[in-house]
DNA sequence: GCTGGCGATTGATATTCGTCAAGCGGTGCT
DNA sequence: AGCACCGCTTGACGAATATCAATCGCCAGC
C-alpha cells in the first residue's frame, strides 16, 4: 500500500479511532487504500451508493447539495476529516456530492468492514455514535446560523470564528476562494463582496485573501457570536492537552465538516 | 410507575430498541419515568445540561433555536419520537429548546444509563449510531431545503410531503398552527399567507387547517420534489411490512424530528 | 512584455422577504 | 348576546438579496 506510516498515525489519532483497540483498528483499516486526486475532482455525486468511508489526509474538499441547477456548499473540509460517515453507517446513498478544491490525499476505508466492526465492538460503535452526534450538532448549528442570521451577520461571525481558529492572528487569511465561501455562507459572490464592504465601517479591511479585523470588539458587537451557534474551538496546534482537544473535536463534529469551513 | 404496558410496547417498537435484547431494554429503561405536560410547557432551554433522553408518546413538541430575541423552529415532533439523543450521547448541553405544542406525554430515560448500556452492548450502540445517522441525514435535507429553495417552493414541497404522509387524501389537514409552520419553513406568518395565496394558481385552496391540492401534478411541476431533499416516506399506518417501515424510519431520522414536521 | 482568462468588484435593476399597521373571523369567557 | 382575545389575512412600505452587465486586477501562457 502506498501509504506513509505517519498517515496511519494521523488516522489513529482521530477521535473515531483514538480509543480503539489495536485489533479493531486493524480490522477497520483492512483493505483500506490511499488515493490522490487533482483539484476539481468529483469524488462522489448525490445519490451515489456509498461503499467507503472517506478520510481527507491532505488538501481540501467541498461537500455540496444541489437542486434544479442550483448548488450550495454544505461544508468545507480540511485535514484530518472523515466524511459521509452517516451514509456508510446506514449503508445508504449519499445526500451530498463531494469534490476536491485542491490536490488531495484521501484514505478510503471499507464501509462494510466498518459496519461489521461496529457490530462486534461496543467501544468502537460508541465512538462512531459520538462522532455522528458531533456531526449532527454541527448541522444544528448550521441551520440556526442560516435561519436566524442575515448575510452580513453570518460573514461577521465567520470572520470571528476564523480569527479564533487561526490563533488570534491579524490579519487572518481566508482558507478558500471567496466564491466558495459565499456558497457556504448562503449568499451570492456579489453579495459577499458587498457584505465585506459594509463591514469596513467596523474596521474590516480586505486585501485579497488577507482580512484584517481592525476593531474586533466592534465587529463582535455586530456579530454577537453565541456558543450554541458558533463553535469557537481552540486553534488546531494549541498548547491545550490532547484529551481536551479530542473532546472538542468529538463534541463539535469537526472531523465531519462543520459549517465553519 | 404510572405507565401503561402499551406505552412500553410502543417504545420497544422504535428502531432504537426493536432489535435490543430484553436485558438491554430493561437496563436502558431502568429508572425511566413518564410525565405529562400541558400545552406550551418549556421542557428544556438551549444551553441546559441534558440528563435524559426524551421520548414523545403523545401530543406534539417543537424544537427551536434562538438568537438575539429571534426564534426559529428546527423540527416538529409527533409520537412516537425521541429527541436530544445527540446531546445525551455526548453528555453535552442542549443546542435547542423544546416546548410542548399540545398536552403531551413524555417518557424520560436516564442518559447515564443509556451511555452505560451503549458501552456494554455493541448491537445497541450500533442502533444508536444508525438512529443518529438518520437524524444527521434529516438535517442535511433541511439545510438543502433551506438554502436551495425559496419560500413558495418550500411550502409547495411541504404540502406534497404531507399529502404522501396522509395517504394521498384530499384535502390534507395541516397538523400545526400556521405560524408554527411558517417558522419551520423559515418565513414570517405573513409571508406564509401570501405563499398560500400564490399557490392558488396551482390549484391549492385553503380553508382553515384544511388544504386541498386541486391539481397535484401542476403543484409538483412547481415544487420539483427530490428524493435527496424531501423524504417521501409511506404513511405511518401503511400496509407495508414492519421491517421495511422501520428501515424507513431509521434511514430518515423520523424519530428525532425531520424538518418535514 | 503582451494578452487571454478567471475571479473579484461595482453598479443598476428586479425579486423576495420582513415589518408595520389595519382589518377579519373564529373561540371562549362573562 | 356581547365582548375580548388571538390567530390569520391583506396591504403598503422598506430592507435584504439575487441577477445581469460591465469593469478591474491578477496570474499564466505565449
Amino acid at each position: 500500500m502506498t501509504m506513509r506510516a505517519s498517515d496511519l498515525d494521523r488516522v489513529r489519532a482521530l477521535p473515531l479511532f483514538s480509543r480503539a483497540s489495536p485489533e479493531v483498528f486493524r480490522d477497520v483499516t483492512a483493505g483500506a487504500f490511499l488515493q490522490r486526486f487533482p483539484a476539481g475532482t468529483t469524488l462522489m455525486m448525490e445519490g451515489d451508493t456509498v461503499d467507503f468511508l472517506y478520510i481527507l489526509l491532505d488538501g481540501a474538499v467541498e461537500l455540496q447539495g444541489s437542486w434544479k441547477e442550483k448548488e450550495t456548499t454544505l461544508a468545507l473540509l480540511r485535514p484530518v476529516s472523515t466524511f459521509i460517515l452517516a451514509a456508510v453507517v446506514l449503508d445508504a446513498d449519499a445526500l451530498m456530492s463531494a469534490r476536491t478544491l485542491e490536490r488531495s490525499e484521501i484514505l478510503m476505508l471499507s464501509g462494510e468492514a466498518l459496519r461489521r466492526t461496529m457490530r462486534q465492538d461496543a467501544e468502537f460503535s460508541f465512538a462512531v455514535a459520538q462522532e455522528l452526534a458531533g456531526c449532527y450538532r454541527g448541522l444544528v448549528r448550521a441551520v440556526k446560523n442560516q435561519k436566524l442570521r442575515g448575510g452580513v451577520e453570518r460573514l461577521a461571525n465567520y470572520l470571528i470564528t476564523q480569527r479564533v481558529r487561526q490563533g488570534m492572528r491579524d490579519p487572518i487569511v481566508l482558507p478558500h476562494e471567496k466564491r466558495v465561501l459565499a456558497s457556504l455562507l448562503g449568499m451570492s459572490p456579489e453579495n459577499l463582496s458587498r457584505a465585506f464592504a459594509s463591514l469596513s465601517s467596523y474596521g474590516v479591511v480586505v486585501h485579497g485573501a488577507e482580512v484584517s479585523l481592525g476593531r474586533p470588539d466592534a465587529l463582535e458587537r455586530l456579530a454577537r457570536p453565541h456558543p450554541l451557534i458558533d463553535n469557537h474551538m481552540p486553534p488546531p496546534a494549541s498548547v491545550v492537552g490532547k484529551a481536551e482537544s479530542e473532546r472538542w473535536t468529538t463534541q463539535t463534529g469537526r472531523t465531519c465538516g462543520s459549517a465553519l469551513g
